[in-house]
DNA sequence: CGGTGGACCTGCTGGC
DNA sequence: TGCCAGCAGGTCCACC
């Protein structure tokens, strides 16, 4: 489900829900995620206070008080949704924590790929997931020529690429496809071939999906919703994503898909070369 | 080493 | 109408 524009649209509705909130309960459901929930780990949250929602790639990190972070990841179809106490449950609601305003953090996740793990604050960094992430690409930090750099000798095709999220973090993939498109670059290209202009032009193409995306709110194709239960409107703008068979609406030919590192991928034969 | 393919899950859809 | 192969926004690991 959920990319960089999702979560960050998530963290920016919650984070007002949650900071300042304490941590009454936490109750599990469901331990078989992709890794398996440890009730008592989580239950090291009750009586912290929440100081802050922060992003980092995909990755949610809930902050508090008691120097204990909870990490979440959503997976494919994971949900993070703040709903008041009591309400009935959603169907693979699986974790569920109640704040000290009686309402309650639920966590739904379909087909389980999400994670939740409770870690020291200070160690954060250190956590193999979040230590092995590459730089956000919204970050003024990250720069084309470095993307050069790093891509000398390397024979991958740049859609892959934009997908490791050791190279960038956050980026999957639609915003892959969408990125390509608006930077007119075919998707097998391999990125040994992309010159300093390249990557100039793909960086540029990458922040704008990106931020536009955050703007309307994420993608909503199937079942992502916000904090606030509300689909998200940028499906309305992709130009190649899940479009296969219609008309590019930048040349008019025919868009296609293909299979990248068996994952499918959209591009317009006519103007992404 | 770098890169690809399969596994992990459930549910929906499109073609027959 | 009903069935089922194929596919889905992610990540990790085995294997070449």
């Amino acid at each position: 489900m959920p990319e960089l524009p999702e979560i960050e649209t998530i963290r920016r509705g919650l984070s007002p829900l949650l900071t300042g909130r304490r941590i009454e309960s936490v109750t599990v459901r469901e331990r078989r995620l992709r890794e398996p929930v440890a009730p008592r780990e989580l239950a090291r949250l009750r009586g912290a206070r929440v100081t802050g929602l922060r992003r980092r790639s995909k990755y949610l990190l809930l902050d508090t008080n008691a120097g204990l972070t909870l990490l979440v990841h959503l997976g494919m179809t994971g949900q993070l949704f703040v709903s008041d106490g009591g309400r009935p449950r959603r169907p693979h609601e699986h974790v569920v924590i109640r704040l000290d305003d009686g309402r309650e953090l639920r966590f739904a996740d379909t087909r389980r790929f999400g994670l939740l793990r409770v870690l020291r604050s200070d160690r954060v960094d250190r956590d193999p997931r979040i230590g092995a992430l590459g730089p956000e690409p919204l970050d003024g930090g990250l720069t084309a020529g470095a993307l050069f750099r790093l891509t000398r000798g390397r024979s991958k095709p740049v859609k892959n690429f934009l997908m490791d999220t050791r190279a960038i973090a956050g980026i999957g993939n639609i915003y892959a496809c969408e990125a390509l498109h608006r930077a007119r670059i075919n998707p097998r290209r391999r990125v040994r071939r992309i010159g300093p202009g390249g990557w100039e032009r793909l960086l540029g193409s990458l922040r704008e999906v990106l931020n536009e995306a955050i703007e309307a709110g994420g993608t909503t194709l199937r079942d992502f919703l916000n904090a606030e239960g509300d689909a998200g409107y940028f499906a309305l703008s992709l130009k190649v994503y899940d479009r296969e068979g219609k008309p590019c609406v930048r040349c008019g030919a025919v868009i296609r898909r293909i299979v990248q590192a068996g994952r499918g991928t959209f591009y317009c034969p006519g103007c992404q070369r």
